[in-house]
RNA sequence: GCGGGCGUGGCGGAAUGGUAGACGCAGCGGACUCAAAAUCCGCCGUAGCAAUACAUGUCGGUUCGAGUCCGACCGCCCGCACCA
């Protein structure tokens, strides 16, 4: 027997089924709790590579997980499609974009849907299509009439390559992000987004990101770049045209004395006008515009300036005029593109100064006495008191900042104010691929807005990509109309809509698409937000913050409740292999042509690797580093060959396996083999004998183990830890021997690796149905056992348990105790921030009232023993008799974790800070500690563990037993509720036992001091 | 320069402050086989016959106990970068 799994059958039989009876469809109005997954839709470049594989896999494990434990799941697919490597491909191979598009759209659908994934392929769209960006359209229409869309003159960065425009966002040292072409300065007139409206919100919106990596924040942050200080107006001594004052904004205001020049961009308009009569200074210009993009050592760079002979009068002494300089290091983009020169405090403004020997005054110093401290070559930027700086002297800095804002503002000239390195979002494309602007410009209106019934303003299909430039500026009639205002012939705006615009509200329109509207508000906001959103941590600015944007905009214009769009984030690593170079040192010279794919390998005998040449001759050739998958290093595995061969749920399990997820996952035949004979081992498990009776306690416990540490990593994206504890629970069952429990074990494991390896597990559940317990149809879709009826109470069944322990065990401190329990597991819950996948509306606050119903449970307990008559032993307070007797007891436990955990436990509850030195009396602990499992096995669901602790104690005072008497509590461990029910460590329950054994150690010893140390030893 | 992250076997990596190296890969030995594939069993940080000792980048500290917490340093990766 042992037939192998046959991948090739059962991947496509399950596939088509899944289809067929709409597994994933997901219910708008189903009643269970809600769960967006959502992984960052793919652009349709023709093929799926590893990287994609990776990404949907994580988030497939997660849906059919969430699936599984009683959540209606909405996990889309679609594509971002508008772009511009469909009108290269026009260009190159001559196939309309929309063609080329769709075809690549077509073949990467069936690439999907061969890797198994629970999609819900009925809300499938393409950005291109007019149905999509009509509405798309709609929306900017929207924000148009609000206010958060214009138009302006301004200057852009054109990639002369892809002859576009492209945002701040989208320049990458000086070069396109696409082409990788030196950015050129050009003037256009452009619509653009008021992104930098929302500056405060999306950075304070952050904060609440407490789901999303930390990493990604911060690069947000430092994007928007919010800085606060002092925008104030220095008057020129002498006006220069039109120029009488300089505005310049600082964020150091409390330095302002220690100014000794001030400095404007060689774009400013000041520097513009003075440069129209001094040659010298346009040519300095021209060379700080040269450089100033394109040189990526800026750091090296050497601060220049050029004199312009005019003075700038000090805001707070006009005795006091400081020379105007252009320098090269001022950028117009920030701030005021004016700054005043401060060396002493500025390493930059200290460089300068020493150049074009400039005064250098300290301005704050550490103390009064180092006033006239001297700076060398290092500016100094500590903190201090001010000094040398007339009424500030002696100040704090920021309390000199606030006198110095105060003063300017009383004083009219100047006020404080907020900065950001945020801009506004240009949005306007020369491109024919995207969603067309829907605006007509006429020469008497203006810029008009398509009216909304005229909407979708479809792109023209007949177009021609043979020269450069935009297709449809060039189209014959497309763009000519007339004015929806007054009827004149008119011309319609021909750039397209960013593709960011495309992707910045995809996912509003997966959990909703109506036909007439963008979305329909009460569907969108029963999903939204996204409760976990995975994908590559290269968006981790532009899409990432733009959809952040539109969310909010969407918000502020009242078409939308919710701010945030994706409340939990995860950003995968890449898809790595190692790299192979023909070792030659001849050849080492020109790169690209060196690269060796791993498909054209041999390896000799002795490992050595070499390749056949075009003559058949071999060619040794050496591993080269690790490194993303690539093209150019021709080290790229295509899924299909790996599909074909290895079967879906093998590759599947490989993208879970080995690597941390948000780590790089180097990619290895060997690593998929071993993959590969996971599946059939599991598969040889569920077709070998099965028997109907026995019991199997130590199996039992295995299998509860794996079922908490399997749930647990799924839900942290702890894939490779899930994957891992599989394997140990696989090895498990082969070592046991058939029975009841090994063939239920069996049953578990097909349930728990069922979202890694769905294809294998539905196929073993549909065989086993027949003759199991549960008939379930699809596992897939199956429902999580007694998941509603146990909402009732979402605390922990070791934690119901604690409550009755706590209070048969009478201690005193209950409080304590299940307090620092209940702050541990949420520090172990604190440590993986980020990750905990549980965004998800009703989900997330589980921690908080668990712990709280926890806590209210004990004070309960307390109460009633209170009514009781039972009155505190330590009535006399830490000072009482007692209490000073049972300071002296010394404590001697055993080695170990328990016997440490104990020996604390009786330290803190004799109230002693620590052992004392000198103890009049010995306790001395033995502990027994013990494990069993018990439960009800008929449908393997409910299976329980408990833990017993018992202690045995003496108490002897020089050698003398004065007390002799056990202690012991159990705790009994719930760990099959449904599939997934979490359980405690059995560590935890640990503490929790040795706690409630401590309190009834120390309750006992206490009554024994309080009745004088008499009454025997029982 | 600023910000963030990370240093554990041959490799990918495990390890709520509690037996470091789970699990996988590679490797070694054995079983089955005419042989191979597949599968199964065992070994697998370093040194040592062994008992044992030493081992988580380095040096300190906290702790009964540190890969884990704190401080300094070294190294690597990522992001931003003349931001006033």
């Amino acid at each position: 027997m042992s037939e192998r799994f046959d991948h090739a059958a059962v991947d496509a039989r399950w596939q088509a089924r899944w289809a067929a009876e709409g597994t994933f469809h997901a219910d708008d109005a189903s009643p269970k709790p809600k769960s967006y997954v959502l992984e960052m839709f793919p652009y349709p470049s023709g093929k799926i590579h590893m990287g994609h594989v990776r990404n949907y896999t994580m988030g497939d494990v997660l849906a059919r997980y969430r699936r599984m434990t009683g959540h209606e799941v909405l996990h889309p697919m679609g594509w971002d499609a508008f772009g511009m490597p469909a009108e290269n491909a026009a260009m190159e191979k001559g196939v309309h974009p929309g063609a080329w598009t769709y075809a690549n759209i077509a073949a990467m659908r069936e690439a999907l849907k061969k890797i198994g994934f629970a999609l819900d392929w009925s809300r499938e769209f393409a950005t291109c299509d007019p149905a999509y960006y009509g509405h798309e359209q709609a929306l900017f229409l929207d924000l148009y009439e609000h206010g958060l869309v214009y138009r302006r003159e301004s200057a852009v960065n054109w990639d002369p390559v892809d002859m576009t425009v492209l945002a701040n966002e989208q320049v990458i040292d000086g070069r396109g992000w696409r082409s990788g072409a030196l950015v050129e300065r050009r003037k256009l007139s452009q619509w653009f987004l008021r992104i930098t409206d929302f500056a405060d919100e999306l950075l304070d919106g952050l904060k609440g990101l407490d789901q999303w990596p930390e990493k990604v924040r911060t690069m947000q942050e430092n994007w928007i770049g919010r800085s606060r200080g002092l925008r104030f107006r220095f008057r020129l001594a002498e006006a220069f045209g039109d120029h009488d004052t300089l505005e310049v904004f600082t964020t150091r205001p409390d330095t302002i004395f220690g100014a000794s020049f001030a400095a404007i961009a060689a774009d400013h308009p000041l520097a513009l006008a003075l440069a129209e009569r001094d040659a010298a200074l346009a040519a300095f210009a021209d060379e700080c515009r040269r450089t100033g993009t394109a040189a990526a050592e800026v750091e090296t760079q050497e601060k220049r300036g050029y004199d312009t002979g005019l003075r700038v009068v000090h805001p707070l002494d006009p005795t006091w005029t400081l020379p105007l300089f252009v320098a090269n290091f001022v950028l117009m983009d920030y701030g005021t593109g004016a700054v005043f020169g401060v060396p002493a405090h500025d390493q930059r403004d200290l460089d300068f100064a020493r150049k074009y020997a400039l005064p250098v005054t300290r301005v704050v110093a550490a103390s009064a006495d180092e006033a006239n401290a001297p700076i060398h070559d290092e500016a100094d930027a500590a903190p201090g008191i001010l000094v040398n700086s007339r009424f500030l002297n002696g100040m704090g800095v920021e309390d000199a900042k606030a006198a110095v804002i105060g003063r300017a503002e009383s004083e009219g000239w100047g006020q404080g104010t907020t900065v950001t390195r945020l801009r506004d979002w240009g949005v306007s494309r020369q491109r024919y691929w995207g969603t067309p602007i829907p605006i007509v410009h006429c020469a008497a209106c203006g810029p008009v807005p398509v009216p909304r019934d005229q909407l979708p303003v479809v792109l023209p299909e007949d177009v021609t990509f043979d020269v450069p430039g935009n297709p449809l500026d060039r189209h014959p009639t497309w763009a000519h109309v007339d004015c929806p205002a007054c009827g004149a012939p008119a011309r319609r705006e021909t750039d397209t809509l960013d593709t960011f615009v495309d992707s910045s509200w995809y996912f509003l329109r997966f959990a909703s698409q109506p036909a007439d509207k963008p979305f329909d508000r009460d569907v969108v906001e029963r999903w939204m937000p996204v409760g976990q959103y995975i994908g590559g941590v290269e968006h981790a600015i532009l899409h990432l913050l733009y959809a952040r944007f539109w969310t909010r905009a969407l918000a502020r214009i009242g078409k939308l409740a919710v701010t945030e769009p994706f409340t939990g984030l995860f950003t995968q690593g890449m898809v790595t292999h190692e790299t192979y170079r023909l070792a030659s040192p001849e050849l080492d010279g020109p790169p690209g042509s060196l690269w060796v794919a791993p498909s054209e390998l041999e390896e000799g005998a002795d490992g050595q690797l070499f390749t056949r040449l075009a003559n058949g001759a071999r060619f040794p050739v050496k591993r080269g580093r690790v490194e993303k998958m690539s093209k150019s290093k021709k080290n790229v595995v295509d899924p299909h060959a790996i599909l074909a061969e290895h079967g879906a749920d093998a590759v599947r399990f490989f993208m879970l396996s080995d690597s941390p997820p948000e780590r790089d996952l180097p990619w290895s035949a060997a690593g998929i083999e071993g993959c590969s004979r996971f599946v059939q081992r599991v598969w040889r498990l569920t077709q070998g004998p099965q028997a109907d009776v026995g019991a199997d306690r130590a199996l039992d416990r295995e299998v509860h183990r794996a079922i908490a540490g399997v749930a647990a990593d799924i839900e942290a994206l702890a894939f490779n830890k899930a994957v891992a504890k599989l394997y140990g629970l696989v090895s498990a069952i082969e070592k046991a021997a058939p029975s009841a429990a090994r063939t239920a074990a069996i049953r578990t494991l097909v349930l728990l690796a069922s979202p890694m390896i769905p294809h294998l597990a539905e196929e073993a559940w549909a065989q086993s149905g027949g003759r199991g317990a549960d008939r379930r149809r699809r596992l897939a879709g199956a429902r999580p056992r007694a998941a509603g009826g146990r909402r009732g109470d979402d605390r922990h069944p070791d934690q119901r348990q604690a409550a009755r322990h706590d209070h048969r065990a009478q201690g005193h401190r209950q409080g304590d105790a299940g307090g620092a329990g209940a702050g541990r597991r949420e520090g172990g819950a604190r440590a993986r921030r980020g990750r905990a996948a549980q965004g998800d509306r009703g989900a997330r606050p589980a921690r908080e009232p668990r712990r709280v119903r926890t806590v209210a449970a004990l004070a309960l307990a307390a109460a009633l023993l209170g009514g009781c008559g039972l009155r505190p032993l330590y009535a006399g307070g830490g000072a009482g008799p007692v209490a000073a007797s049972l300071a002296t007891i010394g404590v001697e436990a055993p080695g170990g974790r328990s016997g440490w955990l104990m020996r604390n436990a009786l330290v803190d509850r004799l109230g002693q800070g620590a052992a004392p030195t000198t103890p009049r009396y010995t306790l001395q602990v033995e502990l027994d500690d013990s494990i069993q499992g018990f439960g009800i096995r008929a449908d393997s669901a409910v299976t329980r563990e408990r833990r017993t602790l018992r202690a045995r104690y003496r108490l002897v005072e020089a050698g003398q037993v004065l007390l002799d008497a056990t202690a012991g509590s159990d705790a009994g461990i719930d760990v099959v509720g449904s599939e997934y029910s979490t359980i405690a460590a059995e560590q935890t329950a640990e503490e929790r036992l040795v706690t409630a054994v401590a309190d009834q150690i120390v309750a006992r010893l206490a009554l024994y001091v309080s009745r004088g140390g008499g009454g025997g030893t029982r």
